[in-house]
DNA sequence: AAATCTTACTTGACTTTTTGAAAAAAGTAT
DNA sequence: ATACTTTTTTCAAAAAGTCAAGTAAGATTT
């Protein structure tokens, strides 16, 4: 349970120095006058926290700007050499790795592959060289791993990853040990909608909810500006909402779920069965074919496209109901197919919603895309350094 | 926006009065001793900010405790007398009104009728007469005003009110002119959570959905301890969320929404067919009767209500998969036959649901009862007394 | 009953941090 | 060259919390 700091001057301190950091973080390159007048601060503090944390190297003069009718600024960013972050997507037979900067720069990437039900230490082991080879010349300053299942609020336990049938694994520890810094585990469509947030949509929007259409449907919910996981890290299980309590049964057993209505596979059934009907333009099963056919005009994939969209617009309907977001952000493969696709499923949404939850209501293609899968964790393992110090002990000791 | 404040002195020392007064507030009687070791502050500073507290009359000394073998403890707590605001519970052809003190005790109450179809005027001068008989001889802090419908995020404004009809509506700023006091507006469903937040389920979970079943169904969120409104104040709308979009059409022209399977219109309508085929020991089509024959043991009565259940657990379990609360907390008329129907609801959104999603969920009867109705509004105005001071402005100019 | 220990609370010199005015630095405009 | 602007830095002052010592008021021991 987080309990709140009290306020002392190391108190005052931290939270300026935070105020400043976060503040280059989103508008950076920036003068410290300009800090000054955005913060509320006087030009002179700003001397003194931005002293300390050039000192520190965490951000750094990157050149001067014109002049306004007297002395030109300085301007002031991040560092990117200060230090970097891993970020891992572990999938079911694979794992990508990839070092990110502290201006969200993806610098290299890995791929390491393991067997099918290997377990959490074999994933791990295979995982070292590219780990070491990533790390290598750089300040690590953390890493962070992106796993579907569920996992602990500390992001430190895996409880349940169904693709890997991992149960209570501890995938934090073993690292943390090995290479001296902070481990952080998180559900993958969660550090998904974290990259989303630091260099997508969130710059735009407090409240939004980021939607993953891959062979399931999960989301990711960011509400005032957080990621939001729940009680259990369970937050935005959406793919099996039900939608049809009579409807045909999910591979989970129950009746009715969004996923069957709409997702990848919904999409290869459908192809499929346009082809055995010796309709459409599209050839192969597969969403790339389906999307080109769509974006060509195809009016079978089209169709495809468009029942998705409608019964998809039913899910988000009762996701905006609920959440009121200001926001939905639709990822996955099949987004390439946005463009055709995107605003009947608005259409929808809107048709089926009222009026004061959807008017404003917006719906955008990710803006982070595939690289939000790397991302995403790596963000995990930067977050300490931009969250606002205002509860008890570190991040995690 | 909100934007956080600058760390100055000023800063430092509304941080902490804000953290003696709540740690007051959730644990009075406590004494300054208790305070220093709970907050980490020094004694010295205890005192410092005790002594202020108790110049301005929000808290006082209450007693003297027990010795443990030293000197005795000196129990501070707030001063009811401090201050009080109203609350307003706005229905469809009457207002209720409440005082409330700084300690949630509900002091004095009063009711005022309107003819259907009145505009925000007629029903304001109908509740004057009201307010100053409750407001005489206290110190009123504020005015909360619980509506059905949808208002913006500063509790000004209230956009839309079905069963009232009435749109873009400034109920705050005539009322605020009037008795110079800082007036809130917010949906009625999400004030009768703060009710629960503050003086009931809120102590034991900072994560948690009320759902009060009446006419339709309507949720609360909270999350992180506090109310979450949505992006124009319409979170929460859980009648509407459609479990079968094949189904009959519900009043709003949708198909398949859950109130059309789980509501009072539900329970009567089935109370109504059971009757008029000679079911049932119940004479007389009421939801009194109906839970009154349940909890007697009528099984056709238990029937109907798990049927209802069996329903509300499905649109519970897209709940509980969206949010993956810590707690679902029933309120509404019907909630007197919990006992019955409860065990059975939990089960149903257990079935449903993932086992880590719904492994710790607690699902429980509200704790406020029909009083939060008027104590939630009131708490509403009272909330500023008691909100972290690190954004900038006051709450309301 | 007196002396000693404990716990609760208060006081005042001290530390830390931001402030605000003044100065320095580095430009532009006339 | 001179005056004016804008950005950045310097340093004494102000404000809040801390720390150590002291007071208050009771329990326990001798």
């Amino acid at each position: 349970m987080r309990v709140l700091r009290k306020g002392d001057s190391q108190f005052l301190k931290d939270f300026n120095r935070s105020l400043v950091i976060n503040a280059i973080h989103r508008k950076g390159p920036i003068s410290r006058n300009q800090l000054a007048s955005d913060l509320g601060l006087e030009s002179s503090t700003i001397t003194l926290i931005t002293r300390y944390l050039m000192e520190t190297h965490i951000i750094e003069e990157v050149g001067i700007g014109d002049s306004t009718g007297g002395r030109r600024p300085i301007f002031l960013d991040l560092n990117p050499n200060y230090g970097a972050s891993i970020g891992v997507y572990v999938e079911s037979v694979c794992a990508h790795l990839g070092l990110v900067d502290l201006k969200g720069r993806l610098l290299r990437r890995e791929r390491v592959s393991f067997s099918r039900g290997s377990g959490s230490e074999d994933v791990i082991s295979a995982m070292r060289k590219s780990i070491d080879k990533l790390a290598k010349g750089v300040n690590l300053l953390g890493i962070g791993i992106g796993i579907s299942g569920f996992t602990d609020s500390q992001n430190e336990m895996l409880f349940y990853s169904p693709i890997l049938g991992w149960r209570n694994v501890n995938l934090s520890r073993p690292l943390e040990r090995e290479y001296g810094v902070p481990v952080f585990v998180e559900n993958d469509i969660n550090t998904f909608v974290l990259a989303e947030l630091w260099y997508g949509a969130g710059n735009r929007f407090r409240n939004f909810i980021c939607v993953t259409i891959g062979e399931g449907i999960g989301a990711g919910i960011v509400i005032d500006g957080r990621l939001y996981e729940g009680a259990t890290g369970g937050a935005g299980e959406v793919g099996h909402m039900c939608i049809d309590f009579n409807g045909p049964r999910c591979r989970c057993g129950e009746k009715g779920c969004l996923e069957v209505f709409a997702s990848n596979s919904f999409l290869l059934k459908r192809a499929q069965e346009a082809i055995l009907k010796g309709q459409g333009t599209f050839k192969k099963v597969t969403i790339e074919a389906l999307q080109d056919a769509a974006n060509n005009g195809d009016e079978v994939a089209r169709g495809i496209f468009t029942e998705m969209s409608k019964n998809l617009g039913i899910g988000l309907k009762n996701v905006v109901n609920l959440f009121n977001p200001e926001a939905i952000i639709l990822s996955g493969e099949c987004v390439k197919a946005y463009p055709f696709f995107g605003p009947i499923l608005k259409k929808e949404i809107q048709k089926h919603s009222f009026p004061e939850e959807a008017k404003e209501l917006q719906v955008l293609p990710s803006e982070v895309g595939e690289n939000g899968w790397l991302l995403g964790p790596a963000t995990l393992a930067l977050n300490p350094l931009f969250e606002l110090p205002i509860y008890r002990g570190s991040p995690r000791g």
